[in-house]
RNA sequence: GGCGGGUUUCCCAAGCGGUCAAAGGGAGCUGACUGUAAAUCAGCCGCUACUAGCUUCAUAGGUUCGAAUCCUAUACCCGCCA
């Protein structure tokens, strides 16, 4: 092969790894409504154990359908506040299994702008994630830069006062009033409004299958009256949401229909909390979301109130768990679908889940461990990796060691809710949620 | 050979007579992380019988009520001049 020769394959192939697929002009399928929709396929047998009334349980299997593709649930969704999941590839979170991503309105809104997003053809197709996507509306910024961003989601209170978890004066990121939200931007401290239409208009153009309507994230350290309050000012919120939802949907008759969910609030108040969702649950959304911080204990009972009040024809989205007690919990009383950081956040710090317990593969016991972080594990990380070298990465910093930990921990729980999924179809689900809290939390491992 | 600068607890580095077991970093150890202000944060980081005591600031002497800090000698290290 001639010098010359061997240049041209070279370039050839150089150009075949770097192009295999070109970045596609943004063009829209057109979609019908119908596109959304939730089939229910096996539902837990009622219980004299059930937490809702009569003893009543609300725990199924079921798909819900979208203009991107269906959701097998009960399912775990990835958050992917920026338009990505930190430090992964969509392609390696599909192939570990996960079925769709969620990505924040408010992060997207600050950068790139959603004007942008919706120019690239909308979410999935600029970040290149072909499957179903959700974004949040910005409500959980409403407590995360308003109340403080430290404890406050602290689910066992024992021992706080307000003063530890509610920011003030300039400390204080968001300002609620009857009409929407004042944002200081974390990013370089401009202000930006958040309201029911300013988010919705957001969540359309950024193009995601399934919306949230726009809340107010209250912390467990409100007093009781501001959590009446609160309940209220979200409900008039959401009734501003599917008035704002519907005109926009019909004015973009091009695009695929997205799916709008309200949230229910109201703390760790049964009354409130039913009827926050008496109240959401009569309007025309598609689907709801159970939000605010939730008291660990109570995350059974809560899901339980609420799903009694809620239609049992439309799914239910528990925002921000991924405790596995809280998983099954929710998943028992009702709830289909779950999103949280946790995974991939504590695995960028070193925590793995496995089924025996969530551990340190930082502690200097992995520092010669060349077994994989899970035994038994299926993930691409355990197939290829040891402790050791992810214990080395995440020493070092190297970005990879948070890829590799990621996929793991997000596999993990793609692996928890396909056996969920299948116990409760196969009528196995009691047992399997006792021999799987059993053996995880055996050795007192949090998570 | 001459002159000058330096040697601080694992590393870098403050300290320049008492408030110093000795600032900051880093490394190390442990923990936390729940709709991502998070590749972040917190605690520990000389020894012990730990609301106190003990042994440390190159080594050995000395001055002083008191020294990592001042003096002398020694050993290394770094400059510049020969």
């Amino acid at each position: 092969m001639t010098q010359e020769t061997a240049q041209t394959a070279a370039t050839t192939q150089h150009a075949t790894i770097l192009s295999p697929q070109t970045p596609q002009a943004p063009t829209r399928i057109p979609l019908e409504r119908e596109a959304f929709g939730f089939d229910i396929v096996t539902e837990l047998p009622n219980s004299p154990h059930g937490l809702g009334r009569g003893g009543r349980r609300h725990g199924r299997t079921g798909v819900i359908h979208t203009p991107h593709g269906d959701i097998r649930t009960p399912a775990f969704v990835p958050v992917a506040t920026q338009a990505t999941m930190k430090g992964v590839l969509p392609e390696q979170m599909k192939s570990l299994g996960s079925q769709c991503l969620l990505a924040n309105a408010f992060h997207l809104f600050e950068r790139p702008g959603e004007d942008i997003i919706d120019a690239a053809g909308g979410l999935g197709r600029f970040m290149n994630w072909s499957g179903p996507t959700y974004t949040d509306s910005g409500g959980f910024q409403v407590l995360s830069l308003g109340a403080g961003f430290k404890k406050t989601l602290a689910m066992d209170t024992t021992g706080l006062k307000s003063d530890d978890v509610i920011a003030k004066g300039k400390q204080r990121r968001a300002f609620v009033d009857e009409d929407g939200v004042t944002f200081k931007s974390p990013l370089n401290g401009s202000e930006h409004r958040f309201s029911a239409e300013i988010s919705m208009g957001i969540q359309h153009k950024i193009g995601a299958d399934i919306m949230f309507a726009f809340d107010e994230l209250t912390t467990l350290m409100n007093t009781r009256r501001y959590q009446e309050e609160s309940v209220e000012r979200t409900f008039r919120w959401a009734k501003r949401c599917v008035a704002e939802h519907q005109r926009l949907t019909a004015a973009r008759a091009d695009k695929p229909y997205q799916a709008l969910f309200g949230v229910v609030q109201g703390a760790n108040y049964e009354d409130l909390r039913r009827l926050a969702a008496s109240e959401v649950g009569s309007l025309d959304f598609d689907g709801f979301g159970i939000g605010g911080a939730i008291e660990k204990k109570l995350m059974g009972e809560i899901s339980a109130w609420i799903c009694d009040e809620l239609p049992d024809s439309k799914p239910r989205h528990v925002l921000g768990i991924a405790a596995v007690d809280d998983i099954f919990a929710a998943v028992e009383n009702g709830g289909d679908t779950f999103d949280c950081v946790a995974p991939a956040r504590v695995a960028r710090n070193g925590a793995i889940y496995t089924h025996d317990g969530r551990w340190n593969v930082m502690r200097t016991a992995y520092k010669t461990d060349f077994g994989p972080l899970e035994e038994g594990c299926d993930c691409y990380t355990c197939q290829h990796y040891s402790r050791a070298y992810v214990h080395h990465l995440l020493k070092c910093r190297e970005m990879t060691g948070s890829t590799l930990a990621t996929i793991h921990n997000e596999r993990f729980f793609v692996r928890l809710l396909d056996g969920i999924r299948a116990s409760i179809d196969n009528g196995s689900f009691d047992d399997f949620r006792d021999a799987t809290l059993e053996r995880f939390y055996r050795n007192g491992s949090r998570g």
